[in-house]
DNA sequence: CATGAATGAGATTTCATTCAT
DNA sequence: AATGAATGAAATCTCATTCAT
């Protein structure tokens, strides 16, 4: 797990850590309004407002900073995720929680789907990772989830990259490119089909949707 | 709808069509393995064994190659899938079906992925074209499930977008990263997720399994 | 003095005659109006109707279409000139005559200018044959008129390219630029200055315009 | 009036300043000996000492450079002309310093006339500039000498082209091809000439030889 | 005679990175 | 710490010319 970033000078000064910072910040839009290649160092520096050699005094190489910027997101977007469902009990509620959370990082974030996908071509463990450790968080909720009885017995992984498919799916048909959150008949209809996927006992104030499976025409 | 390969030199003679199409697949794999931006035109010619400047004959640029490329692969796909539910009706065996020929196709073309992902930041249109036609294509057969009563009624494109990023989630995960398709008790829990979620009135044999959410693994 | 275009394959049948004569058309055109280098063969042949190979039947290199296309331009203002002169006795009624002839050419011809301006880089000697032997004539008709007294004594060749240099530069403000015959009172303040600065025995009807000079205000 | 190079780098330092000035200087030559299109941007780095890449710093494009050139040597040109001819009264004398003046400079720039008549090819407006200023200036002289009863009336725009076009000629007859001033002879030979065709008030001792069109050579 | 495919050298331009101040 | 000049490798694209049919 090697950190890429590792090497690069760590600031000494207060006023180097603001440079830093300010570098990270002007390459997540660099990188994510022109994609990796086409973001020249140039760029990020003219936008963090920096001389050019600068650059290098914190970052050893164009490569380094978008690994550092790509663990950052993932990291952060985890920690959103988390927050956002840390005390919900009912599966349903979770997984609403979890795509709201989702969806509005995304719309904070706007790069982060160019940013993801240009990483698989930066290197190829960056997206990887990515994906893993969001699944891996998942995973172990669904486990639970399971344990606990709350839905059915599948394989977690298998259904965690099932539903990370589907919001990532919405994120971009809806956030991505209508730049809004899904309409509520759409996140409706999909928790429908989430929820008796999952064949979750609809707890309470969801019975009378979830035996709407049925509906004849 | 403007074809950005418009401008290319249409082949006069065989022996030009047979260079174009040179070309064609070696940039396939060659976008592929490296990726658009990484890519030069002397690896995609050297790899069709043809002079440099040969290909400027048949492509005005690289984008436009690479564009060429992206619209075939999307419009193979879509023979492919259609091909491939063609002649069924249940709605499950569809979508098995369906699932199976894009794994399929995936295992075959293994850089389509890498393909499209790069699409994004060569022509934003492109890569949406992609994803829209295809996702049309499938709205289109859900639609006519729904009104035959086979599954429920939901918004068919937001079932189509979610079942998609199942299928694309899986072909990653299982295709792209093992280099396998995905072992059968995924499969299987896929489609018990799949056919519950749309409430699929499952003919036959399928009847007591979205009963039992309780199977083992 | 060795002709460029020597070595060019002569056209054996009639059909070729016209195939290289669309060729030197197709030439003066593109050259005209892309500038020697800018112009490509293909822009030749594609403007002359025929392949690109064809061209290479009648002219050896783009450097030998061009001298060819330079010489005979300069052979046909010649002829022109001569022919506008012929008969005339009057000096500066040839002056005239002759000044008439070359800015009429220049409106036939507007890309005379930027081809023997261009001439210079493509081939020194060209561009000097076309003035000195444009000066020649000029100076030998100078040096036969000022033998018989018509006008005064002068270098005759210091005075061929003076007058050449008048008249370049009026094509090239106003026919050039303009894209018309300089206004009649251009025309006439000019040739007050060609008639007194030669010293014109001014016959006849020009006498009181000879006597303007001496105008205060 | 837009200025071509006007998104060239400006240098932040004097080093800059230094190796900018070093690029122009070699543009000259380069441009001058080869020709705009035969010149190469490696040309020109390597005769300024400099890497290939250095050049972008200063200038955006090889036609940037150009284009400063012109406007530089257009202007260098028109001061020398103007301080030639400051204090003088006397319009032949100030004629005869501004020939002198221009063939002078003519002589230090050997590569004026190959860039001017380039910068027709690379963009119209720049040589239209050069000469159309050049014009301005001259016709201003005459138009006051005019006025001043110096030289009689003419249109003089009409004249200012004429004599430029004499001198211009002059500079390439000899200057440019023969690589040294004009003889004397051809000098006072084109300056009667000028002298009579502008029916200059001929002061002192010249008086008698407008009269005198007999002079051997 | 005519065609059009094919070649490959060469030109401009970009840019990550290093250096000197 | 920060700057900005300098480097030079590499990439895309053009085009005169040759070849094969």
């Amino acid at each position: 797990m090697a950190n890429p970033a590792a090497d690069a000078h760590e600031p000494a000064t207060a006023r180097g850590h603001r440079t830093r910072q300010k570098v990270l910040d002007a390459a997540e839009v660099v990188f994510g309004t022109r994609g990796y290649e086409a973001a020249s160092i140039v760029d990020i520096t003219r936008a963090a407002g920096i001389a050019q050699g600068t650059f290098y005094l914190y970052f050893p190489s164009k490569k380094a900073v978008f690994a550092e910027l790509v663990g950052e997101l993932g990291a952060k977007l985890r920690r959103t995720l988390a927050a956002a469902v840390a005390d919900l009990d009912d599966r349903l509620t979770v997984e609403r929680a979890g795509l709201h959370a989702f969806l509005g990082f995304v719309r904070e974030h706007r790069n982060l789907y160019r940013i993801i996908r240009q990483a698989e071509f930066v290197d190829e463990a960056l997206y990887r990772d990515y994906y893993s450790k969001l699944a891996e968080g998942y995973r172990v909720g669904l486990a639970r989830a399971m344990t606990e009885g709350q839905i059915r017995k599948l394989d977690p992984e298998a259904v965690a990259f099932a539903l990370m498919g589907i919001f990532d799916f919405l994120g971009m048909r809806w956030v991505l490119w209508e730049g809004k959150l899904p309409p509520q008949h759409v996140l409706d209809d999909v928790f429908a089909l989430v929820r008796d996927g999952l064949g979750l006992q609809s707890s309470t104030f969801n019975a009378r949707a979830s035996n709407a499976p049925k509906r004849s025409r």
